[in-house]
DNA sequence: ATTGAGACCTGTCGGC
DNA sequence: TGCCGACAGGTCTCAA
């Protein structure tokens, strides 16, 4: 479920549970997510207070009192509950709590007395320890593109890193290389946005000397745009009820002004794809 | 160097 | 009800 929006989200909420917290104690049930948990992965962060939570791309981070940092990805269905002092537990439990406890594979136990359960069902998940070299040599994260919500992500950066790529756009759209934090929806939404085709080559936004075209700034402004609006619905609505613009509305009327396009799904490199034939170019 | 296909793992949903 | 295939919001690896 996570992409950009839904990992902040994630962030702003363990945020008051987490930073200049101390970690009391960790329980590993299941350490065979997408990468193995690294040695001593409970002893190197029990006793740690945790001195900043932040966020890259898809990545979440605490920074550690140790000066290691504790990398997590939620994968394709990771998420946390958060439960104890100050807090009401998450909806979740009351739904299945088999389900649950099955897939609970970290718990994070805060010296307030606060618990921070990591469940995922999927395993696509990862959390790694890794200290401040590691971390800057970080094969993934140090190509990581740059944060869509900053002013770093303009026309020219996105134009240069589609110059000459053969790809669809979409499919660009989804490397994090070009930009972080970009999923199959929001690649979907943006693109609807801007009123692009997925399937067009990314190299087409881009002079061939890697200038931005108009098409570049028009894809820049729709994905900041579409980012912001996901940010902000989550921060007031908890979740869910998202309604979206192209994404899982094969077959529906095009919501485009005056557009009479009806929604298609197509595949590409794998992944759905949601779009307006009619009105997307 | 790019690019597509398959793999990873579990759950859900629709059709027969 | 039960079985089966298709599909799911992410990424990695491998072969062409």
């Amino acid at each position: 479920m996570p992409e950009l929006p839904e990992v902040e989200f994630v962030r702003r909420q363990l945020d008051p549970v987490m930073t200049h917290e101390r970690i009391a104690d960790v329980e590993v049930r299941r350490p065979d997510l997408r990468v193995r948990f690294p040695r001593q992965f409970r002893a190197r962060l029990t006793g740690q207070t945790v001195e900043a939570l932040t966020r890259r791309g898809k990545y979440l981070m605490a920074d550690l009192s140790s000066s290691e940092t504790l990398l997590m990805h939620l994968g394709m269905s990771g998420s946390f509950r958060i439960e104890g002092p100050g807090t009401r537990g998450s909806g979740l439990r009351t739904r299945r709590q088999h389900d649950v406890d099955r897939h609970d594979h970290v718990v994070f136990h805060m010296s307030s007395g606060a618990t921070i359960t990591f469940n995922d069902p999927r395993r696509f998940g990862l959390m790694d320890l890794l200290t401040t070299t590691a971390l800057a040599r970080h094969p993934v994260l140090s190509r990581l593109g740059p944060e869509p919500l900053s002013p770093q992500f303009d026309a020219s950066a996105l134009a240069r890193a589609c110059k000459g790529r053969k790809t669809p756009l979409k499919i660009a759209l989804l490397d994090q290389r070009v930009v972080a934090g970009l999923g199959n929806i929001y690649a979907s939404e943006a693109l609807h946005v801007a009123v692009l085709s997925p399937r067009r080559r990314a190299s087409t936004i881009a002079t061939p000397t890697g200038q931005p075209r108009e098409t570049a700034f028009r894809l820049t402004s729709a994905i900041k745009q579409v980012l912001t609006e996901a940010v902000d619905r989550l921060a007031r609505t908890s979740y869910r009820s998202a309604r979206f613009r192209v994404y899982d509305r094969e077959g529906q009327p095009c919501l485009r002004e005056n557009c009479p396009g009806t929604v298609r799904r197509r595949v590409q490199a794998g992944r759905s794809t949601f779009y307006c034939p009619v009105c997307q170019r």
